[in-house]
DNA sequence: ATTTGTCTACGAAATTCTTCGTAACCACAA
DNA sequence: TTGTGGTTACGAAGAATTTCGTAGACAAAT
């Protein structure tokens, strides 16, 4: 079987996602109002619009859902990492021509780093060279 | 004066985007070719739609074009590092929640790198934490 | 001069994504 | 019983993106 073929989540179903991985399972409702408070833009978000996202996001299994009660559950379909994963690989495809290395090099000049994030990065680079050497 | 207002490209216009970075100033029939050569899918662009859209990218600044000849020349308006860095920081800031770091560990998880690029990321990070101790 | 091939411009269809209005349903309270 | 409020389903409008057909212009070859 096919062990994939993971759609790529829109712009919108991917806040709606962030809100699942950060709430864990939640109503429409509970969504609908967590997409409302993190957003900047005063325009609010209908309920009815976040309904039809879910209920479109679970026909393509971005999300689960129980619907036992009356009011269903909403579950994120996949793990964060893996999503994150996904989207980092096609950036590094379509806009560093393969080349993920390129892209760390960027994003660790542009940003500023903590000590503790340099040191957490160098650790995982030691790891790294250790597991090549064998 | 602000620096940029640079309108994100979409997929396509990427894909334009990088072929006239490698390629240089190039006319719509040679960003056509390129275009169709790289691609996997099978199915041809056709020449209008890849002219189309540097129509499309000229009005929102993404391209410059040179018409003094009947056939135009059509340039990347800005510079690869500089798309890369919005794309980068748009992935961040909606897939992240902004943490930079987090998915440099990611990228550098996920791909092999070489012992000489991570000797080029350790020496970058070397040269961020001086910049630090100042 | 006429044809042939290539080019630009442009409208519009096709596709995908986002948003919402409306209907139907159900539970609970008055 | 009769609302009242909250819920799902669903169609369809709206918006953004991608694609292409067609028309008109121009240049070079015949």
């Amino acid at each position: 079987m096919k062990t994939n073929e993971i759609p790529q989540p829109t712009e919108s179903e991917l806040e709606i996602l962030t809100v699942l991985w950060e709430q864990g399972p939640a109503t429409v409702r509970e969504v609908n109002d967590k997409l409302n408070e993190r957003r900047t833009d005063p325009k609010e978000i209908g309920y009815t619009t976040t309904l039809k996202l879910l209920q479109i996001m679970f026909e393509k299994g971005l999300v689960t859902r129980n619907t036992d009660a009356r009011t269903h559950i909403y579950s994120a379909a996949m793990a964060q990492t893996d999503v994150q994963r996904n989207l980092l690989q096609r950036l590094v495809d379509t806009a560093f021509q393969g080349s993920a290395m390129q892209m760390v090099m960027q994003a660790l000049g542009d940003h500023d780093a903590s000590t503790e994030e340099l040191q957490e990065i160098k650790a995982l680079i030691e790891k790294v060279e250790k597991l090549k050497s064998l």
